[in-house]
DNA sequence: TAATTTACTTACTTGTAGGTAAGTTTAGTA
DNA sequence: TACTAAACTTACCTACAAGTAAGTAAATTA
């Protein structure tokens, strides 16, 4: 019996890295077993099928989601900095090595899922923007925000803006990351 | 001499479909080929490499957009038709099978890409951006909108959402792609 | 009319992909 | 001490991917 959340883990985050540097179709057992020095077999064994790992890692995700807004979620506070620790998560996965972000690695796989992972994508999609609707929402009663419209399509836009920019961002280059997100706070109305 | 120009049109516009649907690494040759009744070996006649065909595909594009926005580009106009344009087309590449930007879908292929194919992909960006961001400055100036900040920034940014918008779209139902109009038009102070 | 070029096809190579079945080692349990 | 289960490895399979070399029929040119 060897570390078998070691490897487990490992082939997780390793597979999470190449999924959002490559997409799905972008990347082999290989890819994953070789820099571990494991059989391919072992991932296999972990998880059965390519789709059994890449549903793993959409859950993973979605339990990343729930445990950095979960405090927000239940108790509200200041809205500005969940919006800028939104940007600050971003940044932060490009310099991993996560170029693009989850849904946008995947989108362009839809067909090819199955249907458990869809619905996981799609549930993340829909409590990530359930949960920037609220941010924005209680940011406009505090009057840290200022937009015209409804908070819901207002936080669809917002974060389809950042999956745009951070693919675009790759073509481009980084620092029009940075410039988007001073747009989405310019149309915000938040001075700086 | 069968019909040359017949078949690598085709070819295009099948690698075209399937490129947005699927991904750079979710066709093959055969994919294209067969539906066309023609073998593999006659696609790398026309196009010898994959990267060739990708290019070209890029290009295509490419032209698509300057001869979209030449008269504009040259002589400018009134902005909100060019805006509602722009929606008319992703709406229309949507319906035929095109769910997603081609930005959007080679983003993730970035590494793989020849340094030809990056530099083609760099160019569309580019000349969108430029070509939004005059429809923006145009329209500030002639009062059809009202927004915050640079043109150029804003221009980066919604686009950005449209192709965020696209892939989101996907998962999540076409209505979204329309209610993301309806906030870009909302944020640049139109009525409606 | 002969030579050449275009637009393919046939037949093949090499490499890799995801996946499986059967065996092996190690640790914990009865 | 024997048994069982977990966590692998070895060895394999089938399928398909991109790509190539050589051949061929039809059209074009000299």
């Amino acid at each position: 019996m060897n570390q078998s959340a070691n490897t487990r883990e490992s082939i997780i985050q390793a597979a999470h890295r190449l999924l959002l540097q490559r997409g799905m179709n972008g990347f082999s057992y290989r890819d994953i077993a070789q820099p571990l020095g494991v059989r391919n077999a072992a991932i296999h064994y972990h998880f059965p099928s390519k789709m059994d790992l890449v549903k793993a890692l959409i859950e993973d995700n979605l339990d990343v989601l729930h445990k950095g807004t979960a405090e927000f979620m239940a108790y509200g506070g200041p809205a500005r900095p969940q919006l800028e620790g939104l940007f600050e998560f971003t940044r932060h996965q490009s310099a991993c090595g996560r170029p693009v972000c989850m849904v946008g690695a995947l989108s362009i796989d839809f067909e090819e899922l199955s249907d458990e992972a869809r619905r996981a994508l799609e549930r993340l999609m829909r409590d990530t923007v359930a949960w920037l609707a609220k941010v924005l929402e209680t940011g406009r009663e505090q009057e840290e925000f200022d937009f015209r419209g409804k908070a819901r399509p207002k936080a669809a836009a917002i974060l389809a803006t950042i999956q745009g920019a951070r693919q675009i961002a790759r073509i481009h280059g980084m620092e029009l990351l940075e410039a988007t997100f001073a747009q989405i706070r310019t149309d915000l109305g938040i001075e700086t």
